[in-house]
DNA sequence: CTCATTATTCAACACCTGTTGAATTAGGAG
DNA sequence: CTCCTAATTCAACAGGTGTTGAATAATGAG
């Protein structure tokens, strides 16, 4: 005998299911899936509506996804911009470790926006693909302007490439994020927790040293996020 | 009316479809699609066969998956464990050179192998997980030994961490290989076949800088990869 | 020559996917 | 109270997926 399960009744529910409401659901389904393993039917369960619903709101899976996108990235280019200010006088060592505080920031607790930014937009997904480059180009840029004004201020190596150094310097923070925290507790004896920090921190008194005009300085202490 | 398509005789084929052929094909597939979005169908398609016949060589897609793995793997495990050897003389710089040039000879024309060991582990493809883990293992251990050898020989700062400084350096030269043929033709004008090798150097100059003792002494010159 | 084994294909299964058109209902406007 | 519109669900489509059981042909052994 068939199985008939209970109709939910149709029409507009007591609490509204607006976009923000299913752009939450889509959130964590795709950081927990990545874009293509991510169904529409599992985000509608997450969200508790029917999948149809998705498309009154968005045209298609991608547009649900680029509006993901859009929601997320202007905080983070923000604090890069200001990060990026001319004006800010502060040693430079300090301000590439408030770069990895900006990712750290906004980037720790979704997978799959990392993902997206690390490579799953070069192949697969390719219909959004010029919108994310659009995203990231300026957040890119920020960092690369911190590196310019550290060689004019003579911090900086001026054989280093500013695009060059960015690259490195913001690609192996989305690792220490990605990795570290199930890594490294079992390298070291450590707890998961404190994993990252000590990553940043590692690895900040690397690359710096790698970078700067006198390495022989020590790097001035680094406080701890305020988050 | 419905299309009938020629039907292709069964039994044997005169050229043997042999288990390293079918390899060969969901290698290459595996690499340009990922483990998940690959298809058996694709993969037979690029053999030359019918899917079903996958299933006479191999028990699933998963293990066809591990069997692609255990054949590549050695080969790299073999040369990273001849560089490792404590008899090795060179300079630890040259030592990290060929680090990253062994990364590129084996895994640049791989972005599926790639993938894995970059973090296509942690999360989904849980069932080979260990398999993997175990393959990774002695890699990276080998890695770490030619830093502690370089600290011995105080060459390398002490207070380096051996197992971060692997992290380090080998994640980056997968980033390297992944993503820099495409982005660096972008940022600065430069033919795509130069952009891993420019890459390369640019990250083991400030990372050796980093790394080492005396970062005042120059890098000693690279040499080119003979392949 | 005969026969068993091995390598191969075909056709189907059950399930999952993104998407759509029609049916329904709740809430607000008049 | 009535009607319209906005929000929601249902049922289905066409296509893709991994997998399997049976049918078939080539090969090699006796």
């Amino acid at each position: 005998m068939p199985f008939h399960p209970v109709p939910r009744p149709r029409g507009p529910k007591p609490s509204r299911m607006d976009a923000s409401h299913l752009l939450d659901a889509a959130q964590a389904v795709f950081a927990r899936e990545g874009i293509k393993a991510a169904s529409l039917r599992a985000i509608a369960r997450k969200a508790g509506c029917d999948p149809a619903l998705i498309y009154y709101h968005f045209a298609s899976k991608e547009a649900l996804f680029q509006a993901v996108l859009e929601r997320r990235f202007p905080a983070v280019l923000a604090d890069m911009e200001r990060l990026a200010d001319p004006a800010d006088g502060r040693p430079t060592a300090l301000r590439l470790w408030d770069v990895l505080l900006i990712y750290r920031r906004h980037l720790k607790d979704d997978p799959g926006i990392r993902a997206l930014i690390r490579g799953e937009i070069v192949r697969g997904a390719e219909g959004l693909s010029p919108l994310l480059a659009d995203q990231i180009r300026p957040l890119t840029a920020s960092i690369a302007r911190v590196f310019a004004q550290g060689i004019e201020r003579g911090e900086v190596r001026p054989e280093i490439q500013p695009m060059l150094a960015t690259f490195f310097l913001a690609k192996m923070q989305l690792e220490i994020l990605d990795v570290l925290p199930t890594v490294l507790p079992v390298l070291m004896d450590l707890p998961p927790e404190e994993a990252v920090l000590t990553g940043m921190r590692a690895w900040l008194d690397i690359f710096w040293r790698g970078v700067a005009l006198d390495p022989g300085q020590p790097l001035p202490p680094l406080p701890a996020p305020i988050d």
